[in-house]
RNA sequence: GCGCCUGUAGCUCAGUUGGAUAGAGCAACUGCCUUCUAAGCAGUGGGUCAGGGGUUCGAAUCCCUUCAGGCGCGCCA
């Protein structure tokens, strides 16, 4: 539906142009989706964004524009001027039916441009500390990313998408401390607990299991003479319940990619050198600083400490390194917002090792409030006292869950009520979409009973042209805009359009359920109207998919 | 003190990158099941787009400013 206007309305300016000037700049093309359906099918505000250039009245522009859009052609039954100067188009009944028609023959991808390519976009995200268990805040991180990476492999990216383990480190040390510490007490030795220690309950689980495994090997030794035994299977234990936490809820990536991995095989200090070669690091006060503010960062930063330590930076200076090398087109890192100052220092390593500014992207999620009717529940890692996404899981589902994450835009903030979520789950806006799924499924099960045949293969015109009420044309047209809204949802990152976008499908759906019969005495209707909901079909399935919620086929 | 995010209907949130009369879901009210799933449909009410300036053909959207909430500003990770 884009392309084509597209290219009438590219053909009409081209042949304006030598009337207003060939120098005229001509702005891109904006085709969009019109307000409201009774104004057209699809409009174009070029007409609009001209007047600046051009100093005519925008409804001047849009008549010399119909003009030579009328003389085009195109697949159009109506073109017109509206408002301050949109030229709406409605399309004619017969192209139409013809892009149904491939849809159900050749499936939504025929519907899409490739706007990607095939470039390779490496995507990265969650990359929770294996010190404890995931908590919402992951969940939303989590679903995002999963989200956008589907988005953009249905935009024609090639991407990867990676998790990086902090595997190195005081963090996972302090666990290993954490549960040495636990482990002995268990056994009766009173050791004193680590101030800063992981106090949650976990922890003395992880040590009861490390007694089962080993006994009291372990028992009266210092953490100097057994901590690695205590940390590496901590982190492991810890790292094997957030994969499965994970994959329970649907997420899934590529590659793992481990910290201490970075340190053997010395890529932090490769890296590091790198950038001296280049002139980015400097001694001052005994320490090693990186120049970040030759990038626009507030300040330069710190790479190796006084006491020839790595700070925490270091290797994220290796890490991000090693996805340049690895030969990416785009980098995107999604972080809570509660890191977005380090996003300048990020960005200032990848341009200094020669990115392009525009090449790097770092999608923010913020903060989940979790409340329970309306109450906040008090969350506090330190203390070990907060819910975990396991535990969302099991109360909320992971359909709601997701499809509450990814209902928001990333960079508003949360509010996710437990109670309000599970209560509301008869009303719960994914049920809605799903419920129009397992309504079609349920069609085409009585449609097997009644012996008449599903459409799959052979679909031809003549069964569409059936298809008149203004139901179906509305539901028809929306099913056309999917791509458009796969492509500018990938574009902006956000994957909520694709949520919002599924709700207004399964809207139009219900309506015409409620109002006309699929399976009638009128074989022909029949088909072409079964025709209509195979249709609607693939593309709630397809949909649901990018946001990896299930299409229940009974409910 | 500085930086980032947010402020839209009673509540939770969208608003197609500056466009047409600001929308949806919950909540409230009124109708609709002997017919393909009522987890549904049809309808009604509900707004100083936080406040104030500015930019222009046109602003919820961009700029300035005030207010409110959240987050961040280490040779911590």
């Amino acid at each position: 539906m884009k392309q084509v206007t597209s290219e009438i309305v590219h053909k009409a300016l081209e042949k304006l142009k030598p009337v207003w000037g060939l120098d005229i700049i001509m702005p891109d093309i904006e085709i969009e989706i019109p307000r409201n359906e009774s104004l057209g099918d699809i409009t174009t505000t070029v007409a609009m964004s001209l007047t600046r250039t051009l100093k005519k009245p925008p409804g001047k522009i849009a008549e010399e524009l119909l003009q030579e859009i009328n003389q085009l052609g195109g697949p159009f039954e109506k073109v017109e001027i509206a408002g301050p100067g949109f030229i709406n188009f409605r399309f004619k009944k017969q192209y139409l039916y013809e892009r149904v028609k491939t849809l159900l023959t050749e499936g939504h991808s025929s519907l899409s441009s490739n706007p990607g390519q095939g470039r390779k976009i490496q995507i990265e995200f969650v990359s929770a500390n294996p010190t404890g268990p995931l908590h919402i805040g992951h969940g939303r991180g989590a679903a995002m990313g999963s989200a956008l990476s589907n988005l953009l492999r249905a935009a024609g990216f090639d991407v990867e998408r990676e998790y990086y383990i902090n595997d190195a480190g005081l963090q996972v040390k302090l666990l290993g401390q954490s549960v040495y510490a636990r482990y002995q007490q268990l056994l009766g030795n009173e050791v004193p607990f680590p101030e800063d220690g992981y106090k949650g309950a976990y922890i003395g689980s992880i040590s009861k299991e490390l007694i089962e495994k080993s006994g009291d090997k372990y028992l009266k030794l210092s953490f100097e003479e057994c901590g690695d035994f205590f940390t590496d299977n901590a982190y492991k234990m810890l790292l094997a319940d957030i994969s499965k936490d994970l994959k329970d809820f649907g997420v899934e990536f590529d590659r793992w990619q481990s910290e201490k991995a970075l340190y053997e095989k010395n890529r932090v200090e490769e890296s590091l050198n790198e950038l001296r070669e280049k002139g980015f690091i400097y001694e001052k006060d005994g320490a090693k600083w990186f120049r970040s503010s030759d990038f626009g960062d507030e300040k330069d930063r710190v790479v190796v400490k006084k006491d020839g330590e790595y700070t925490y930076f270091a290797p994220d200076i290796a890490y991000h390194k090693d996805k340049l090398d690895r030969g990416f087109d785009t980098i995107i890192d999604i972080w809570g917002a509660d890191h977005h100052g380090y996003v300048p220092r990020i960005r200032s390593v990848l341009e200094a090792f020669g990115l392009a500014k525009e090449k790097f992207r770092v999608m923010l999620i913020q903060m989940v409030s979790l409340l329970r009717h309306g109450e906040p529940v008090q969350m506090s890692k330190r203390a070990g006292k907060f819910i975990t996404l396991r535990e969302v899981i099991d109360e909320v589902g992971s359909d709601t869950a997701k499809f509450i994450f990814l209902t928001r835009k990333a960079d508003s903030h949360l509010d996710f009520d437990l109670e309000v979520a599970k209560e509301e789950s008869s009303e719960n806006p994914v049920f809605y979409v799903q419920y129009a799924f397992a309504r079609i499924s349920s069609i085409f099960r009585r449609a097997e009973e009644r012996g008449v045949r599903s459409p799959k293969t052979g679909v031809k015109i003549e069964d569409l042209t059936v298809l008149k009420e203004d139901e179906e044309m509305s539901l028809i047209k929306k099913l056309l805009q999917y791509p458009l809204v796969i492509e500018g949802a990938a574009h902006a990152f956000e994957p909520h359009r694709v949520t919002y976008y599924l709700q207004d499908l399964a809207k139009l759906f219900h309506s015409y359920y409620n109002k006309h019969r699929v399976l009638s005495d009128d074989n022909a209707l029949t088909r072409g109207r079964l025709c209509l909901c195979r249709a609607v079909q693939i593309v709630l399935k397809e949909g649901l998919k990018l946001l990896g919620v299930s299409a229940p086929k009974k409910m």
